[in-house]
DNA sequence: TATTGTTATACTCTATAACTATA
DNA sequence: TATAGTTATAGAGTATAACAATA
């Protein structure tokens, strides 16, 4: 078995170098953790959501989401405010501030990432892309069974 | 940006799903991490081989090889031996032992992952290894420069 | 009773650099 | 003076579960 070939191996080098390569914005020139970078680009698009589609957006654990929500108001980048259906909730938004701080950094990740697509043709990227969706519903049904 | 459809985005949580899926058999059924994984994998195919060439194969850290080999060697699956070419190095190799728990796991990881890739057509699996060694390619390049 | 979100805690990883032995 | 490998240590990240408030 070779490890260079073997496709779990091969992914993680992969979005190590890759993450690392993104990480290098937010972190270095920002101050975001990665936790941060991923809730403030997931309300970011968005209007007013509860803590749940935060989770659901970034694929973090809601103590993940807890703890980098609490940091970025802290910074002043979002604002929580008292769910009205749910007293247990929050409703979660982007303020000014941490919108203004998304529009520096997205230009800049958006960058990065054509410049790592340049070197796919369109039909490869849409191979990729396709790829990427059913490997995840793979590894899902794999993940499920244990 | 969305980051449902952000390359970086989707390569890590796909790289962590199927990293989940194989570390479940190493970790849980065999007590490996991931480095010692790696190591042994690197190991297992060869023969014996200075510590660099382990660093090179795994992408680990000097010091990542330095604390897998430790316990890989208290487990009894690989040996140190003193490089007769330069006394500061080790050579390594499997022991008996070794092998035989790399022969338990492999065929466990390799089904793992035939069972993801089954998902992709041979020409889908062409276009994927390619695309990961191009964007790795990129990636290098990018993080070069910082 | 179950669920939302927070907090506590212990554990693992990571990153840096100091250190030794040798080149 | 430089390099191979080890060790120390501090910081970050992760995982578990306990917990308060609400449903």
């Amino acid at each position: 078995m070779d490890l260079q070939t073997f496709l779990p191996y091969r992914l993680a080098v992969l979005s190590e170098q890759v993450s690392q390569c993104i990480a290098l914005v937010y972190r270095e020139r920002f101050g975001l953790s990665r936790d941060e970078w991923r809730v403030l680009a997931a309300l970011a698009g968005r209007g007013t959501v509860r803590t749940a589609e935060v989770i659901e957006a970034t694929t973090l654990e809601k103590m993940q989401v807890s703890r980098a929500v609490s940091n970025l108001q802290e910074r002043g980048c979002v604002e929580r405010l008292p769910d009205p259906q749910d007293g247990r909730g929050w409703l979660i938004r982007v303020t000014p501030a941490g919108r203004s701080l998304f529009q520096k950094i997205a230009p800049m990740v958006r960058a990065r990432e054509a410049f790592l697509l340049e070197a796919l043709s369109p039909q490869e990227r849409e191979v990729l892309n396709a790829a990427i969706d059913r490997l995840a519903e793979q590894a899902r049904l794999l993940g499920r069974q244990g």
